[in-house]
DNA sequence: AGAAAATGTAAAGTATATTTGTCATATAGT
DNA sequence: ACTATATGACAAATATACTTTACATTTTCT
């Protein structure tokens, strides 16, 4: 799976601590799944849909290794 | 978080076997998932999504408690 | 250049997703 | 009523998400 959260954060212009909080995770969280460290939760998702004004869709894809 | 799964599967008229085998999981783990047994990873969500032919959002929805 | 803020990452611990196996109950078809 | 199929659910084991702490590197600002 690939993702554009931080495409998503930059429009927003805010860090990575800001939206971990903004979504009650911690900012480690934030940057390993920027970095593909690890797949987050479906309510991770749905709440970074929420912040981000976007559907899970926009910013969450699947790619061939899954 | 609640989710609209098992109307999806109602749709597509499968059972949680058949839906477990096309995204390559456990028929547990559609059961668990219908009943909110706990959540799913977003990989999850998204082969779902290719599944029911809908977005995410549309059968994942947070709640109060999230 | 130098200081402050932001990011990348790693290790150890805790929480939780997912599997496999199993059994009980419900539903559907004959 | 009988049989087969589908569903609900639990327990133990394994995998992985997520937290906290901590430190190094990078970026940003003056």
């Amino acid at each position: 799976m690939e993702n554009t959260i931080k495409v998503e954060r930059a429009i927003l212009s805010i860090t990575q601590d800001e939206l971990a909080k903004k979504i009650g995770v911690s900012r480690q969280t934030i940057n390993s799944i920027e970095a593909n460290r690890y797949v987050p939760s479906t309510v991770l998702a749905l709440k970074l849909s929420e912040v981000f004004n976007k559907p899970v869709n926009a910013f969450f894809k699947l790619t061939e290794d899954d």
